[in-house]
DNA sequence: TTACAATGACCCTTATAGTCCGTTGACTTA
DNA sequence: TAAGTCAACGGACTATAAGGGTCATTGTAA
């Protein structure tokens, strides 16, 4: 499955295991609002920077993150 | 620390783990040879479709990329 | 010394990542 | 009836990721 697919989708997971919503997310990773939409959606090739932006806003980390079962190929 | 610097550690490790050069590193990732040594320097914000490649390239997954260390926080 | 491979550090395009404005529809609560 | 939240989508715009060229540097081997 496309990567792109895969991040939106853990990032969707984790935001609503949250209990957030994509603004919320967009607002504490400060970055906009219909990007989120974008990532959840599988339609943006995210920057590490910008990843890095909205896994902290989850409240996670990289290891965290991608120590997930679509991950491990 | 930077995550493109942590990145660009990372990926040096494993590269030479491998024993092979950023050339043939380069090649079996399909992207440029001087773009390797600046992500490996960390001047490069690399996106995960790249990202993808290069840990493909280095015959790992990203839950084992990110199993290290410097990306638990 | 010479020669070669590997790496690093510039520089410069162009393709696209990311922002910001808006609208729409679904759903909920008053 | 609103009026609110939420997610999806589009268009236009700016910032920058990614590719590729060139030359310099370093190390090693003959």
């Amino acid at each position: 499955m496309d990567i792109k697919v895969k991040i939106g989708q853990r990032i969707r997971e984790l935001r609503k295991s949250l209990g957030i919503s994509q603004e919320a997310l967009a607002y504490q990773a400060e970055v906009d609002r219909t990007y989120v939409t974008d990532v959840e959606n599988g339609r943006r090739n995210v920057s590490v920077e910008i990843l890095e932006k909205l896994i902290v806003g989850l409240e996670i980390n990289f290891t965290e993150f991608f120590n997930s079962k679509e991950f491990k190929k």
